[in-house]
RNA sequence: GGACUCAUAGCUCAGUUGGUUAGAGCACCUGCUUCACACGCAGGGGGUCACUGGUUCGAGUCCAGUUGAGUCCA
């Protein structure tokens, strides 16, 4: 057997364990017939961004991901989590043609397929980095199975979900109002629109009545530049104001020509004077009054955001922020611009280019979601459960409100949409019943049979409308073989979704929908569900609550940090900090915290390493059978009852999705129970022939399932130690082939051997062990802080005389940083009271005053205790009203403290 | 404007149907190189549980309101 060294080392063991269990195959999730009864766990990751490194954010939600699947597998589950990226358009198309433009290139001199060669052949160098990144994390992904939303069968799905939903009437193509990307070019949907307070500019601008010069209405407007595309203005119908001018024109100012005065109930009298201006071009309110009284848009704006001809000679070819300033300033010159004030509005940003939106009219393919009302249900009614389930009002009031999805972009990378147009059809006229004429529109998978006669449309998808078919277009569908082979009925639906509530909309609420609509159609809704439970994670926020971010420069890289604390220390710190639902501050300290927990578990087993031969550790079994049921102590009990109750936590954690509990729980468990204490007294047991062979095998029998506990949170390092301290046999790997076992488990396993844990004698070894504590202090207080005395006199509390004897006391010599106990008081010497015993320490030199006072500000305390209990007692409605097992609590807290105050006063005369 | 979340020690956070003297990690102070671990051991200081009311025998916990921070949707 190999020397565990002093420290841990993570960098070659991580090395080690994860290239063994890649070649062993151990990450594979394999499709099982029904009837071997194997239970699948399987779990889709959320595709990073092809484009994507690894960030804090990535970290905690893969570590989180992680921690399922190897929970699953050690609990016999087969457990198969499938990795992979997603071609991300928008952000792909940007970082290529970054690069483009420094050989000062545009994708347009390359052409659409030079320049689709030009971003596979950049994915295929660089794309994909994260994955790699994932696996220094330690991510068990079934790697084989790796996925990429622009692989030609996944391709095939989403494009055979385009034909289909079209077919449906589900898909349709509109000239709508579009947020429109003046940076990327393209369509965006609704929830790739950031609203923010912007500052600006309130310009109040009047227009000439015509028929009354020297007449004015006056309108507020943020943008002056969209003047020129002005249709009407319009009141509200009730506004006395301007009853008597409705249907009268004026002169708009920019380019200027009549235009007419409307009534429409969309005006809002309380705002400004009550008028407003009528873009139709270039706002979603004004389009909609414009289209009810039939006026024709006049759009002003060039899609990169320029102003047009239309928008005059002195604003043509100037950009819109340009424009804004210019259109006021030629506003002044002609007296329209009453007033300018600062103003603070909320302006729409594209999620991408963080540039300000153009609500735009433009021609769109549009979706009509499917299974809206099922969707709704699957959540509502408990068929897919969200950690924190309050998210599930978000998700619900989402769908209530839900508005048509913008599929189309305007890209190159994505998938282009399967539609033919019949060769000199004009687009710009296309009819509804134009496309559900197959001689004018063509839409299928292969395309038309005569594709001389057909042009393509240009349009891509939203990558979005890929990735809400990512659980089941990773596992084959639509093609049955695929499927077949991927094990789709088997792991459809997926067990467990990990992602952040910021996609609530963007993909959760999808996925569940394409789920609903496209899998074992006509059977219930819970074989049709993508997954069952969604976690949604916090975001990881810098010290100062601010969002990491690339930008801002404070997000710490994650290998870094796995550098300097190991995988195992950054997995186990990050999940340590993030409870359930709430937002993370990020403090490197509890990464370190992390790395100090794993230093611990090392020298813990090293610890048992060097205390005596490793015996039998292959089974749980093994290491029962050596145990010596007969001798089994305070300490044996109580730790025994502590495992059982950490493992019953970890348990329920595991139900609950308390991630950062569990690791709380275990490692406590392990630090303080085990290494403080049952480690500690050991150290005499061990000495002791008669009973270290019990001793050793209770250490063995805490550290293997410490282990097999830990093992999700922190694998390299359990993986390691499983290996050193002989639980696992060579070529085997806990990992694998480990087996977690539950506390009843473990019960029926002790039962077996005779084996009860004595709750009494645990409940005396947690009172020892305040015990304990309460006399380190007392002898700290008293100036005695890490002297050695060499013996310490007590006299035992009855109640637990079998528990504190003579020939039990030596073991606890080295906790009562003493050498040896005698029975009996000695005179002149600091006395600690105690629960099990009051213990009297030799005072090494006659001063009196400090103990003196010590007890003295004790026996203050106790009495101020006693009146609080008594008083609570003494009041008829709590005696009346409070449960029963609180009276009794109550009462027998009483009986303690009064016990105690009379053995402090005992000691306080006897010091004179 | 609507919905949601949060406010507890210097910092980051636990605190599960209301029930002894409100906890942890880090930081700080003191002591200890004791046959695993100084990435350690032991001890200590530090909190009016944001504020105001209410319900209750009893409130950090439940209810209402106020203030502040944040998120999402309009």
């Amino acid at each position: 057997m190999a020397q565990i060294t002093k420290s841990y080392e993570p960098r070659d063991v991580e090395k080690k364990w994860y290239a063994a269990w890649q070649q062993a195959g151990c990450f594979a999730g394999h499709a099982k017939p029904a009837d071997v009864g194997k239970p699948a766990y399987s779990i889709v990751i959320p595709p990073p961004n092809v484009t994507g490194v690894l960030t804090m954010g990535h970290v905690l939600n893969n570590t989180l991901q992680d921690i399922l699947i190897r929970r699953a597998r050690l609990e016999g589950c087969e457990a198969m989590w499938l990795p992979g990226t997603d071609h991300a358009g928008i952000a792909t198309q940007t970082v290529v043609e970054r690069e483009l433009r420094k050989e000062k290139k545009t994708r347009h001199h390359l052409g659409r397929e030079k320049f689709l060669e030009k971003v596979w052949s950049w994915r295929d160098d660089k794309g994909g980095i994260i994955l790699k990144q994932l696996q220094a994390l330690g991510a068990s992904a079934d790697w084989d199975r790796t996925q990429f939303t622009m692989d030609p069968h996944y391709s095939k799905a989403v494009l055979t979900v385009f034909a289909d939903l079209f077919a449906k009437g589900h898909i349709y193509r509109g000239k709508r109002m579009v947020n429109w990307c003046p940076v990327s070019l393209t369509a965006l949907s609704d929830e790739e629109v950031i609203m923010k307070p912007t500052k600006g500019i309130l310009y109040q601008i009047r227009y000439e009545l015509v028929h009354q010069p020297g007449q004015y209405i006056e309108v507020k407007t943020t943008r002056p530049e969209t003047i020129p595309g002005d249709v009407a203005i319009a009141v509200h119908p009730d506004d006395p104001r301007y009853t008597a001018l409705i249907g009268q024109s004026v002169w708009r100012p920019l380019n200027r020509t009549q235009i007419p005065i409307i009534a429409d109930t969309a005006v809002d009298k309380d705002f400004g004077s009550g008028a407003l201006k009528i873009t139709p071009a270039h706002d979603k309110v004004d389009f909609e009054v414009g289209q009810r009284h039939k006026l024709l848009p006049i759009d002003v704006l060039e899609p990169d955001g320029t102003l047009n001809a239309l928008a005059g000679q002195e604003l043509a070819g100037l950009d819109r922020f340009a424009g804004r300033k210019k259109a006021a300033e030629l506003l002044k010159e002609l007296g329209a611009l009453v007033k300018e004030e600062p103003y603070e509005n909320n302006v729409g940003y594209s999620e991408r280019a963080d540039v300000p939106i153009e609500p735009r009219l433009t021609w769109q393919w549009w979706l009509k979601y499917p299974r809206i009302e099922e969707a709704k249900a699957a959540v509502r009614d408990g068929h897919i459960k969200f950690y924190p389930e309050r998210w599930s009002k978000v998700y619900l009031h989402w769908l209530e409100n839900i508005q048509d999805w913008c599929i189309s972009r305007q890209l190159w990378w994505g998938h282009r949409i399967p539609v033919w147009y019949a060769k000199g059809l004009d687009k710009e006229k296309l009819t509804e019943a134009d496309l559900r004429d197959p001689t004018k529109v063509h839409v299928s998978l292969a395309g038309p049979a005569d594709p001389e006669n057909w042009v393509q449309e240009d349009d891509v998808l939203d990558t979005w409308a890929s990735s809400w078919l990512w659980p089941f277009a990773t596992m084959g569908w639509p093609d049955k073989a695929a499927m077949d082979k991927a094990g789709f009925d088997y792991f459809y639906p997926t067990a467990t979704l990990v992602t952040g509530p910021d996609i609530i909309f963007f993909w959760v609420a999808r996925m569940i929908m394409a789920g609903l609509e496209f899998i074992r159609p006509g059977e219930p809704l819970e074989r049709r569900i993508p997954f069952k439970n969604v976690y949604f994670t916090g975001i990881i926020r810098d010290q100062q609550g601010r969002k990491m971010s690339k930008s801002l420069g404070n997000s710490p890289d994650p290998l870094d940090l796995i550098e300097k604390y190991g995988a195992d220390g950054l997995r186990f710190g990050i999940v340590s900090i993030a409870p359930q639902g709430q937002d993370i501050r990020f403090q490197e300290d509890r990464i370190e915290s992390g790395k100090g927990f794993c230093n611990k578990l090392w020298n813990a087993a090293r610890f048992r390493q060097m205390s005596g031969d490793m015996a039998d550790n292959s089974s749980l079994g093994t290491i029962l059978g050596r145990l010596e049921p007969a001798k089994f102590d305070a300490d044996d009990h109580g730790v025994l009852d502590r495992l059982l109750a950490t493992v019953r936590e970890v348990d329920r954690c595991f139900t609950e999705f308390e991630f950062s509990a569990a690791a709380q729980a275990i490692y406590t468990f392990f630090w303080n129970d085990f290494c403080d204490w049952y480690v500690e007294v050991s150290k005499a047991k061990v000495q002791d022939a008669s009973g270290k062979a019990n001793s050793l095998a209770l250490q063995d029998l805490v550290l293997r399932e410490t282990l097999l506990q830990l093992h999700p949170f922190v694998p390299f390092i359990t993986e390691e130690l499983w290996h050193l301290l002989g639980y696992g046999t060579e070529g085997s790997f806990l990992m694998r082939d480990g087996s977690v076992e539950g506390t009843s488990q473990l019960v029926d396993a002790f039962g077996a051997l005779g084996v009860l844990v004595d709750l009494k004698a645990s409940a005396a070894n947690r009172m020892l062990q305040l015990s304990a504590s309460k006399y380190r202090a007392d002898k700290a207080a008293a100036g005695l802080a890490g002297v050695r005395l060499a013996t310490v006199h007590y006299e035992v509390n009855a109640a637990y005389a079998a528990y504190f004897t003579p020939q039990t006391a030596p073991n606890y010599a080295r906790i009562f940083e003493t050498t040896s106990f005698q029975a009996g008081t000695i005179p002149d010497a600091i006395n600690s009271v105690t629960g099990v015993a009051t213990f009297y320490m030799q005072r090494p030199a006659g001063d009196t005053a400090a103990e003196k006072a010590r007890l003295t500000k004790e026996l203050e305390a106790i009495t101020k205790h006693i009146a609080g209990t008594e008083a609570r007692l003494s009041n008829e409605a709590f005696v009346s009203k409070a449960p029963p097992a609180v009276l009794d609590g109550a009462r027998k807290q009483l009986a303690d403290q009064r016990a105690k105050k009379v053995e402090i006063e005992r000691l306080l005369a006897a010091l004179g």
